[in-house]
DNA sequence: GGAAATATATGAT
DNA sequence: ATCATATATTTCC
């Protein structure tokens, strides 16, 4: 196996640290982290070795379309991660979050420089 | 160690 | 709004 760049003790410190009814984007996760790699952070929570430790269902689009879940980008773990969300708090009109930048967390500089 | 795959982002049309 | 391209990293073999 190959050395892993990415840090994922932080990525999922820092999910850990989403309140309910909150949800954050691959591109914040991945500018945190000081990388552009947004993808590979989708495939580190598909990996997700914490389970349900880290909230993988707080982490939309940059867009705030919802993205994917449980490895798939449409199905039914769509349909999961749709209701957990709106479990939360947090509802979607269409296909993409509402009153997205509302509900967007924003990761304080204390627990980056804590974090990094 | 290399190739294929990806839960994205961004820019062009 | 939609399509194509770019990019970094992971995972599988």
């Amino acid at each position: 196996m190959k050395k892993s760049k990415i840090d994922r003790e932080i990525v999922y410190s820092l999910l850990r640290q989403i309140p309910r009814g909150k949800v954050t984007t691959y591109k914040i996760l991945a500018n945190h982290l000081h990388t552009k790699a947004y993808r590979a952070i989708g495939q580190i929570l598909k990996k997700n070795p914490h389970a349900p430790l880290v909230p993988c269902h707080r982490v939309v689009k940059s867009d705030g379309s919802i993205g994917g879940y449980s490895g798939e980008m449409t199905g039914r773990a769509i349909t999961k991660k749709r209701y957990l969300l709106k479990a939360e708090g947090i509802f979607f009109s269409g296909n993409k979050v509402r009153d997205f930048k509302e509900v967007l967390f924003l990761f304080s500089s204390f627990l980056i420089l804590f974090l990094g």
